[in-house]
DNA sequence: CATACTGTACTGTAACGATAGTACACATGG
DNA sequence: CCATGTGTACTATCGTTACAGTACAGTATG
């Protein structure tokens, strides 16, 4: 698994698990029916307490993303794919808003920031997909 | 004064008030040698307990912004305008590549990420200067 | 001088995130 | 059957953020 965590994110532990899960589910990077890793696997894999993965997949449950089996773990709800793919979006259009918006109400001119995101977009887009 | 605070914002509310000052200098909305409000009076605005304020003030001290005046305030001190815009540049440049490296790491497609940026980008030229 | 305003310091309380440790019901595999 | 591995629940502790209230030194203004 592939999941990064940075404790000095503003967004809680859990949180950043729960949403990398939902866009791995998004990318079908994990597929329905999948069975996810375990609790305490991931909680040793990321040096990080079972209960914070045990809240992030109890949340990704009330969300419909993961299912219970019981005495054997968790799998890939049937159907997840469509709705993390519009939450996903529905994120990272929020997430984009506020960064321009903010860009914009520091009084950073307009030309500077256009520079600014098609430097960064380039940039990003050169990396390993 | 033109301060926004959002609780839910992730940021903890004395650091938005910080960086929104900062930015203010950084835009030369608040000019070197100006007070600035008071601690009682912008909590009184903003609905906010006054430690909360002087405890963003007492970091823009640290960081050089804002100098004590004895008895009368703070005032914004002369050369942080500079230091505030590469700090500005510094900030947005962070957070937009943050952003822009969520969105591709979570398998979005090249372009529907180029067209997102540039939907928002324009959708926040338009607004009020 | 006296009042009212500055910033600052201190104690205490509450909520939240994260950690640590323990315990339980359940299912799988030997 | 039994050991191991699932998720889950519970209590307790710690640090950070924010709030509430109080107090104090310093300065401007009357």
């Amino acid at each position: 698994m592939f999941f990064q965590v940075d404790p000095h994110n503003g967004l809680p532990i859990y949180e950043q698990i729960a949403r990398q899960i939902k866009f791995a589910v998004a990318g079908e990077v994990l597929i329905a029916g999948e069975l996810i890793p375990s609790v305490r696997e991931l909680a040793r894999e990321l040096t990080i307490n079972p209960n914070t993965i045990a809240r992030a997949y109890r949340q990704l449950q009330d969300d419909g993303v993961l299912e219970l089996v019981r005495g054997t773990g968790l799998e890939v709800a049937s159907g997840a794919a469509e709705r993390c793919r519009t939450e996903r979006l529905k994120l990272i259009r929020a997430r984009l808003r506020q960064v321009l918006s903010e860009a914009k109400q520091s009084r950073l001119e307009a030309r500077e920031l256009r520079e600014l995101v098609e430097k960064e977009l380039s940039s990003v887009e050169r990396q390993r997909s």
